[in-house]
DNA sequence: GTAGATGCAAAACCTTTGCATTTTG
DNA sequence: CAAAATGCAAAGGTTTTGCATCTAC
């Protein structure tokens, strides 16, 4: 039984109608481990006979988002997911493994887009940043399986 | 005419043949003035009247993409694009307003880094840094629009 | 009561794939 | 000459849209 109250809040507080569909995926949403998919989320939702329609799974998260509750990430292998925020952490680092993520405070992120100011004469308004990597588990599991980078010729397909 | 030949260089010492319609692309992607998405890349090409198909324009992409020339980005707004690396530098900043983007060494993003890893217990691999602001040009030019975030209703469309 | 939200299915998109043909090294 | 790359068109998968119908406030 999540806590699905923060994110009524965060509704209500932004002016979002409290729907029960919005409702059903945010209970989706927040009982998923790691990173999920639209689809994955839609398939979790058709497993528990929930009646909530694509377009709407779509349509909240797309909410969520612009609520801050969850970030739309981009995989490095292409595929595109979400992550649950926690408070207070702007940025997270997933597991290549599993798929796990974790949020990570702003540590020194900020540092850096000053850097980049001063260095580009651009003026950053906002930035996005995925870390990818092992999660503590992953790393006693793996034995480290590879360091170098795809055969050319192979890579090409 | 611009300098393909770093690029052709890039080809060979990776073991890729060298390909006409690879140089095309190679071409068309440097004329780029700030990020391009594919299908851009596509239209440009017809518009040059280059006999390029398809689906060797995104071969060539992901070829670029793993030497390290170009650098596929998604924007803020959801879409896809590539921008042109420059050598040395491993992440760009790009204007929200024309799209131009630059390449900014990298700025003390080894420490957050190595800052997420004592924090979270990750073993951080890899990473994806996009930063977006307004570049020099765009600065003078944008009486800074909005500083306010969508209404709520309005946004949800 | 009314603006906003939903569901459905179709449409729109972008990207990839199969395969015969051509090109490169 | 063999391996790799191309082009085409068709397939694949994901996200969006139009619209009539509901629902929260």
């Amino acid at each position: 039984m999540p806590d699905i109250s923060a994110w009524i809040a965060a509704l209500e507080r932004a002016g979002y109608f409290v729907t029960l569909p919005r409702q059903l995926v945010a209970e989706l949403v927040v009982d998923q481990d790691g990173h999920f998919t639209a689809s994955e989320l839609l398939l979790d939702a058709r497993r528990r006979r929930l009646k909530v329609g694509r377009a709407t799974v779509f349509r909240a998260l797309e909410v969520f988002d612009q609520l801050g509750l969850v970030e739309r990430i981009d995989l490095p292998d292409r595929g595109h997911a979400y992550v649950v925020c926690q408070p207070a952490h702007h940025h997270h680092v997933v597991c290549t493994r599993c798929g796990r993520s974790s949020g990570v405070a702003d540590l020194g992120i900020a540092a850096v887009a000053r850097a980049v100011e001063a260095e580009t004469g651009f003026e950053v308004d906002s930035h996005r940043i995925e870390l990818y990597g092992l999660c503590p588990v992953c790393r006693l599991e793996a034995p480290r399986t590879t360091g170098g980078r795809p055969t050319p010729l192979a890579a090409a397909r």
